[in-house]
DNA sequence: CCTGACCCTTAACCTACCTTAAGGTTTTTT
DNA sequence: AAAAAACCTTAAGGTAGGTTAAGGGTCAGG
């Protein structure tokens, strides 16, 4: 019923982990199913849990003070979700996250994961590695932010995450590159002609 | 003459160090002194160490096709600056480094990194918390690009930064928050009326 | 087959921010 | 001490992108 292979197989690319290490892990994570906008995580909600997605399609954001919501990530099969901010330091998120397309993910909770990493220093490295890559990720995006403009950004879009281009609808891209859908439906027909 | 001092303390914030750590560390680790405007890294070049910051003050920045500096990051005291993404990889950077006062850094070659890694997992805790710190506060600042204007930005910048705001020029502060000299400068104008 | 919830586009008008250019002050270098 | 470089401000005019409003297309459910 609850098949931890891909997870492992996703850490196993960092680094090879121990039968011992294997099977602590499969003891912590639960898999858990999302239909379609339904929540993982509310805003004034502090995040207790890493999701591990197996497949469908989330987004993390946050609403402003006029209601518009900016998407700060997607996540789909292979990908990591969480609020590490409210995660770490136990305070409530000021984030939604929810799913675009019915989900699966393997998750596991804050005290378990320190857990392993006493336990297991592998678990340390594959996340910080994980961290790293996620880092320098949102590094460009704030480069990108700060010196191109918007038909740049979604070019950049298309070419980072080509399998999200007809699987996300327009007003999600619009969000993620900070523009408003209108503006977006503009830079395509520019770049159409 | 080399103290490692500082980054031992900085280390033991978030976990203890053994002895035999500490001392595989001083073996490790180099001084080097900047002067003002000189180069730490320069665009096109591999990144090769990561640089804790003993005093003085760095910024990390990009140069884009107008010639227009960008500033992604300022270090000081107590902060480590690199290009992460190209430090890993081993592909050319696209940032410069660089002094906005003369400084002082303890440097450490990505190999001997890793062997640090492997030989003490307390060094891989280590850069798995600084990474996901660094990464909450670049996530804050993506989404304050996308949902905020630049008087906000400002604001939040000197909340944040306090020790920044009379220590470094005007100029680099509006570069750090994506908006020309000019405006910030009408900006504060607006602000104290 | 019809209805309603999304989803995408177009267009007119508006605003936050950029560009260019100039002048004054402070800091660094010679 | 002078010259040069860096720094900060002001203001006029321009542009990228936002806002509002409207219309049409698609698709799931009744």
């Amino acid at each position: 019923m609850k098949d931890i292979t891909p997870l492992v197989q996703h850490i196993e690319k960092i680094i090879p982990l121990d039968d011992e290490a294997r099977q602590a892990l499969a003891a912590k994570v639960t898999s858990r199913k999302i239909r379609r906008r339904q929540y993982l995580l509310q805003e004034g909600d502090v995040c207790r849990h890493y999701n591990f997605v197996l497949n469908g399609c989330l987004r993390m954001y946050l609403v402003d003070e006029k209601g518009t919501e900016h998407v700060l990530q997607f996540a789909t099969e292979g990908g990591w979700i969480a609020d590490i901010g409210s995660l770490h330091t136990d305070q409530p998120s000021h984030f939604f996250i929810d799913a675009l397309e019915p989900a699966e993910v393997l998750r596991i909770a804050k005290e378990d994961l320190i857990d392993l990493y006493v336990k297991h220093p592998a678990f340390d490295r594959y996340f910080r590695v994980l961290t790293e890559n996620a880092f320098v990720g949102m590094q460009q995006r704030v480069m990108q932010n700060i010196s191109s403009t918007a038909e740049t950004r979604y070019l950049h879009f298309l070419e980072k995450y080509p399998h999200l281009f007809n699987r996300i609808p327009l007003v999600q891209i619009a969000s993620f590159i900070g523009v408003t859908p209108e503006f977006l439906s503009k830079i395509r027909r520019n770049l159409m002609s």
